[in-house]
DNA sequence: AAATTTATTAACCAATTGGTTAAACCATAT
DNA sequence: ATATGGTTTAACCAATTGGTTAATAAATTT
């Protein structure tokens, strides 16, 4: 029945899905395009995934899901707030590195069809702020932190990780850098976000 | 020549297209829609603006030309970095209010064409970074600040004004949060994000 | 007011696009 | 070998879309 071969057509679709899809957005993508990129005809694409919609979401949802264990490792993980946010910045970066349309799709949809979400809510692995609430709170408490809520916390991580990718081209222009310069000021990041973060909120 | 009503036809269409494409991007805009938006017939649009492209152009320049404005008063005003970040943290958010779309159709048209800002950056007014390097490194030599690079707290300021409105959809999601208790999260960083920054910058 | 220029419309067009269909192909079980 | 079921293709289709055109209406100039 399937093809034992490095990858059955299924698979061959999404991959090029997921290439034209998180480039040029729902909207801008061409199913033949797709095909192409696949290299196999069109009608394949709906003997496989039915319509441009439900393609679509497929390649959503993945790209969902490989997002969603990067934020849960701030969200629910056991380290301290500061542990956290220090590697979640290190490995944010990196996560990026590899998927650099990632961000800017997801944003893009959502923004785009916000109703989305709600398909994804209800996976457990949905990422959610609840614990990371009480610990914020604790550390508070505890002194470890200066006074400052969770949600405004967790925004700010995200912020500060994230936006540098999603507006990459008007920060690029903005600081007058190329390519290059630019890459090296995202790779300091990876320790100065974090440094960034600790130094405003930690209490001395 | 010109109608001396309210609204001449010209303007009618730009501000038609202006809604469209902020909230459809330009892949996504139909051109019979903006025609419809604006109460007259869709060959007006090529009578004004030729075609669907520098229609766009139009509607993109005049978003940017009111973003350029905001962003030069961090740049280039002259008072210190501390009051300049406080100003500009308050007026940024009360800026987006009255036009929400504005930062994600910016940066999602730029990622799908990067070139674009070519054609803005001969403009004199186009944001420039470089008299707030110069800022940076005074106060940072005059032990106002602690050490920092221009271009890392530019971009930070950046992010954590833009990203919330940016990525609204997921962070509403994530803080498991209405709507209504997000504007007032937002309200909050009037005065948070200023604080947040000015703490981890300033030398005590 | 006649002529001319500008603004506006309805109808049309060619190209693109998502999707369908019917036939062919191919591996496997009988 | 052949019947069977899933897989793949080429050709086709209806709808949409950006853009054009030729005729009309409304100003403006003469």
């Amino acid at each position: 029945m399937k093809k034992t071969k490095d990858e059955n057509t299924e698979e061959l679709i999404l991959n090029a899905a997921k290439h034209i899809f998180q480039s040029k957005g729902m909207v801008g993508a061409r199913m033949q395009e797709i095909a192409d990129k696949a290299g196999i005809n069109k009608a394949m694409l709906h003997y496989y995934y039915r319509n441009k919609q439900l393609l679509f979401e497929a390649v959503f949802k993945n790209a969902f899901s490989l997002l969603a264990p990067q934020l849960n490792a701030v969200l629910n993980d056991d380290s301290s707030i500061e542990d956290k946010v220090k590697n979640f910045t290190l490995n944010y970066i990196n996560f990026i590195a590899k998927h650099p349309y990632l961000p800017n799709f997801i944003i893009q949809e959502l923004n785009r069809n916000p109703g989305f979400l709600l398909k994804m809510k209800d996976n457990p692995a949905f990422p959610n702020i609840e614990k990371f609430k009480k610990q914020v709170a604790q550390e508070v408490e505890n002194g470890i932190l200066k006074p400052i809520s969770a949600e405004q916390l967790f925004i700010n991580i995200m912020a500060l990780n994230v936006f540098p990718f999603v507006a990459k081209p008007l920060l690029v222009a903005f600081t007058n850098t190329d390519d290059e310069t630019y890459k090296q000021l995202i790779e300091d990041r990876k320790t100065e976000v974090a440094d960034f973060i600790i130094n405003s909120i930690k209490h001395t």
